[in-house]
DNA sequence: GTTCGGGTATTAAATATTTCATATATGACT
DNA sequence: AGTCATATATGAAATATTTAATACCCGAAC
């Protein structure tokens, strides 16, 4: 981890935080939330928020990718949801309870920002609109991972690794063809199986030409087929 | 379904959607939520809300036991969580979606408040404080379905079932012995299993003694048994 | 009173998944 | 260049789960 207090890493007059925000709240009021704010860089692997930890600080995730982290009580990693930036990291995990429920940990090198959640509380709770834009877009993610869950709980293996490459491709890369730096172990860990059987999961899709392996490289060539696996699970 | 508009059934004085309003809202302007209100009474097996139909309205049950209920684009119904009034059912389905991502559906004879979204939402965008109690409560179960989730999808099926006999006990029925109005095939369908496997399992607990089934009571004798398995997955 | 449908229950066979053992490849470090 | 730890890969055996077939019970409808 990075700090730079001293200079400006990301230029603050682009950030979409600040966007949403001074849509509904005058330069002055934001100028109070930017001062708290710490800019920062995490390197691959860096834990961002530790599960357990005081929730002292709101998340905004400019750049990167993270994946959200669950450690149950028998000592199993479970990732709850991999999200790329630019993105507001809060709801469950950091709005309102005293502990993080989760870590939030670097899946790639990442640039967030950390605004201290009491400054942007009080703030909040005087600022309706905001507030309502802000629990929006937090709770948009939560939607995202319940229908991740869904996918999870109700199909099987197949179905599973699909709906993974497929929301990997379309809510994380944004492309067809992207480097997976999750590992296998990760992707089991997110998909709820062995890490053996997205093995061999990934090499019969490969097989079958549904998509390319090269190392780290996925290609997905037949976008189809693949939501066709998810959708019969 | 039973309209009861020109009469009241539940005191509204006593109704605990009222209690966080007025907690943050002069009475006056609580007055107009309330004129916006619908008390209704739903059967057993009655649907409140449809899954895809607009949202209008944000609901509030007093009182039953209602399942949020997914029907998956493969025709396959998937319970995403049950609760028990007195409840505030907002949140993804409700509060920011121009329609239901999910049905809820009555398991139980409820008692249910229907409160004009609209006007709800002005009023809560001018009252802060009001907004952040009523967020954090729908995002209370927001966070338990992620929990619940989490043990469909990295849990075998004595884990899921025992975390479901856990959840049931604890957090809607809040007794140790109960008439479980689910069906099997229902309890499958919250579990992502096989209808079968549910009956395996409940029968096998059965003759374990950690549960004893009458019927469609059923009693949990060994709770600490239940929790060892349900840790164990 | 009979029929019908739904819920409950049980089994065997087919399939899916995990566990375990083992092997190779890769990158970091010395 | 060698060593170590980790990731990837594969196959066989053990286990878990689904599917399919069948049966019983019970309440609602005729």
């Amino acid at each position: 981890m990075t700090d730079f207090s001293d200079k400006k890493l990301f230029d603050c007059t682009q950030c979409i935080f600040r966007m949403y925000s001074c849509m509904y709240m005058p330069e002055e009021e934001y100028e109070k939330i930017r001062k708290t704010a710490n800019q920062l860089q995490f390197k691959k692997g860096e834990v961002i928020l530790k599960q357990g930890s005081k929730t002292t600080h709101l998340l905004f995730l400019h750049k990167g990718v993270i994946k959200m982290n669950y450690e149950n009580n028998a000592g199993k990693n479970i990732i709850l949801t991999i999200v790329s930036g630019p993105k507001l990291l809060g709801g469950a995990n950091l709005f309102f309870k005293d502990y993080n429920l989760f870590s939030i940990i670097a899946v790639e090198d990442c640039d967030v920002c950390l605004f201290d959640s009491k400054t942007l509380m009080s703030l909040l709770a005087e600022n309706g609109s905001l507030l309502l834009t802000l629990v929006e877009r937090a709770t948009e993610m939560f939607q995202a991972s319940i229908f991740n869950y869904i996918s999870l709980a109700h199909k099987q293996v197949n179905g599973r690794i699909s709906d993974i490459l497929i929301y990997l491709s379309e809510h994380v890369y944004k492309t067809k063809q992207f480097i997976l730096t999750l590992t296998r172990k990760e992707i089991a860990e997110f998909a709820g199986c062995s890490h053996e059987n997205v093995i061999i999961t990934l090499s019969k899709f490969n097989k079958e030409g549904i998509i390319t392996i090269n190392g780290k490289e996925i290609i997905i060539n037949d976008m189809d087929k693949l939501q066709d696996i998810s959708r019969r699970g």
